[in-house]
DNA sequence: AGCTTTCTGATTGTCGTTTTCAATTTCTCC
DNA sequence: GGAGAAATTGAAAACGACAATCAGAAAGCT
């Protein structure tokens, strides 16, 4: 089931309405580059459709991660990002304190030993988050 | 060597000074259970120095962080919390969404595997942060 | 179409964090 | 022991991202 069928679903299961700046911002978020800020996505709208407004876009981003097709991501600099999700296996991140550049990782031995830890003490994740910061590649060779 | 050692050294490196304000919170924070706010800090302070202000307890905390005796943790919950840091073996965290629980847990195949992704794109690991949320065993019978 | 409900967008509010700045304290060097 | 330079303090104000508000607009059921 694609992302734009579960949203669809998820409005009509909810009570909610398909406006016009819903699907704008549905496309833009799924053509989207990842790792984006509210701001960073209001901004690339407002070339194309000057009348969205920040808050809008901000609301619609929640509903995204609400139903699941976004998940929002926090690397600590105090702006909340999202990335479009898909079916694809989990992936967590690296996070180069310099440049700012994020390397999407799947390391499915690391989810497998949290789900050990996690029985040790009964419990029950629900989501995790898991980010390395320090210096890519390219930072490391100029320090 | 010792946290108060490591910071006093770390004073006199960078041409810090030493005050009564510091040394009051330093010893609060030692003596500190786990995973505090500034906030929790502050209030604590103030029964016996009400004089130490909220921006002196948060400037001293980023400098315990600075100097390596403290970790700043953010459990997504819009408040930044610390915790003592002392040359033990790392540990991270699970945490409970529902009554806040945190229990640490320390789980050196996961650091293993860690340095073997940030080594297959040639990153330079500062720090990480690994968090698991969910349901501790209370509240997981409790729903 | 009519009517109810939701949505929009500009603005304002919120809340933890950070900065500001004048007064105070520390610490080095006579 | 001070005198002077530099750092620190604490109250208050500024900041910034996010969230809430509210009147007008739009959606969609009947």
């Amino acid at each position: 089931m694609d992302q734009v069928t579960i949203f669809n679903d998820y409005v009509r299961r909810k009570g909610l309405k398909n406006t016009s700046q819903r699907l704008t911002i549905l496309e833009a978020f799924l053509g989207s580059k990842l790792h984006f800020s509210t701001e960073d996505l209001y901004f690339r709208l407002r070339k194309d459709h000057p009348k969205i407004g920040y808050a809008t876009v901000h609301r619609t981003l929640k509903l995204f991660a609400e139903c699941g097709i976004a998940r929002e991501l926090d690397f600590g600099d105090g702006q909340t990002r999202f990335e479009p999700l898909n079916a694809d296996q989990h992936h967590d991140h690296l996070v180069c304190t310099q440049c700012g550049l994020i390397i999407e990782f799947i390391e499915p031995q690391i989810e497998k030993l949290q789900e050990q830890v996690a029985a040790q003490y009964n419990f029950k994740i629900e989501r995790h988050r898991h980010e390395l910061y320090g210096l890519c590649s390219k930072c490391a060779k100029l320090n």
